[in-house]
DNA sequence: AATATACCCAACCGCACCCAG
DNA sequence: ACTGGGTGCGGTTGGGTATAT
């Protein structure tokens, strides 16, 4: 096992307080990101690393979009999860502004509800058994299922959705190979996902960000297929 | 009004990957 | 080729808030 990432003694923990956050602003802003292990004591936050680079990238980011997501954001999230799976970080580099943790948690406290209340089971965005799709189940991802839809919610669906528990008709653990047929598992959704390189990406990564490892690319044959990501005809 | 329950989100944890030495 | 440090990622948790009873 290999050591902590830091002295887990003296440090702070849980919510940062506004100084903490202006420190590592300031030391941000004069020095870049750099050395997250050593940044901490440098700025003089009694935190770790990982703690300080966390905070950096999901909150204090000066180019973070935050507040709820748009509609087209949430079709892309549905679209390139079912794409690429639980790859968070792939999908928040798609969507500006926006984080792996922001999506991640948005996907799960929205989006998987809202497909279950289509009817798609979200961890293979097939048509559930247990829970058919309602008519014009695609009209309603905008409508009815919309985020804070908590009456749907409450009515439709068990309190916890658990991971398994929800038996879609084939057995398709893999979310790509769910896009092997794509129509019935999304209706009405576009899943041409024609991506490639409108600037950095997929195969110049932008500053912090890594590009799509080639052998992901490689397996899906939608990418590099065109050079712009083609979603919403 | 008080309590219980559900929901949301920021933050933590541990593993995996990458890369320099 | 191997090793260890640094970093990134995905899963999970905990606390605050909203809603229901």
């Amino acid at each position: 096992m290999r050591k902590p990432c830091c002295d887990k003694q003296d440090m702070n923990k849980g919510a940062w307080s506004k100084q903490e956050d202006q420190k590592l602003i300031d030391y941000i802003q004069k020095h870049g990101e750099g050395c997250w292990r050593t940044l901490p004591q440098a700025a003089g936050l009694l935190r770790c690393g990982k703690s300080c680079r966390l905070r950096w990238i999901n909150y204090l980011r000066p180019d973070l979009k935050r507040g709820n997501f748009a509609e087209d954001e949430e079709d892309l999230i549905i679209k390139l999860h079912a794409l690429l799976g639980n790859r968070w970080s792939l999908i928040a580099g798609r969507l500006p502004g926006r984080t792996d943790n922001e999506v991640k948690n948005y996907w799960n406290s929205h989006l998987r509800r809202k497909l279950i209340n289509m009817g798609i089971d979200p961890n293979n965005h097939r048509i559930s058994c247990k829970n058919p799709p309602l008519q014009n189940a695609a009209n309603t991802l905008h409508s009815s299922a919309s985020s804070g839809s908590k009456e749907n919610a409450k009515k439709n669906e068990p309190t916890k959705p658990n991971h398994d528990g929800e038996k879609s008709c084939d057995l398709v653990s893999d979310a790509a190979s769910g896009l092997e047929d794509e129509s019935h598992s999304l209706p009405d959704l576009n899943l041409d996902l024609n991506i490639s390189m409108p600037s950095p990406f997929p195969c110049v990564p932008k500053d912090n960000q890594k590009p799509i490892l080639e052998s992901e690319a490689r397996s899906d044959p939608h990418f590099f297929s065109s050079p712009t990501l083609v979603l919403f005809q």
